[in-house]
DNA sequence: TTATTATGCATAAGAAAATTATGTATAAAT
DNA sequence: ATTTATACATAATTTTCTTATGCATAATAA
């Protein structure tokens, strides 16, 4: 991702939470619907994307298919059973970062 | 800090912001105000936090300022007028990363 | 009284996760 | 005919952290 530093380390959540709403996507798919998601704010790049998608595969959290679509190769992951679980953990710990963080950041009064 | 890597990238932010809250602080005493406010879930290691403050100081946003007390010594870091600046973009940043992820991440419906 | 914990700084080695820069290839649009 | 969009991939580098040390003093516990 391009933008700012903060979204270090959240990518993997991004994929999982993606993966968990659309059963399955391909990369090139996962860029676009970040991109509009966020409107035009996060824009993830290949070099981090690529590789996180076959470490998220070699972990067993997802699962590929291979399909070519207009004489054009596309690599479909979808979420295993483990990569379910894996995507309500890493939520919470999304939801408590930020938790932990506006406690960090909020309090004028503390 | 060592719990989430999520939290990569936010250590200059959570250590600016204390700084503006603050007027001046000491790197250990940033440790333990940060352990106090997240309840323990949040501990800066110093091997995160020092080469981050020099780093702040290389950089022209913090000052410092060395001082002994009961024969042990501080040093108390500041912030300087573009430090000053720099804690409200930061903060800013913040504040978008959270709004975007939760875009991404909320939405069972978009 | 001696060992541990707390206070207070620092840096080096290594790991993790990105960015940036390439590279290949096909299809569509200019 | 060239550029842009689609679609994958990897290598080199950078950033930012963890882990492991190291030094030193003060306070507490055994």
């Amino acid at each position: 991702m391009s933008n700012s530093k903060l979204y270090k380390g959240s990518l993997n959540t991004i994929i999982l939470k993606l993966l968990n709403e659309n059963d399955k996507m391909y990369g090139y798919e996962i860029t676009q619907k970040v991109k509009a998601l966020t409107k035009g704010e996060l824009n993830i790049t290949e070099g981090a994307l690529y590789p996180a998608l076959h470490k998220l595969e070699a972990e067993g959290l997802l699962d590929v298919e291979v399909a070519k679509v207009d004489n054009r190769l596309r690599k479909y992951y979808k979420l295993t059973e483990t990569g379910t679980k894996e995507t309500v953990n890493k939520l919470n710990e999304l939801a408590e970062y930020i938790k932990t963080m506006q406690a960090l950041v909020k309090p004028k009064f503390a």
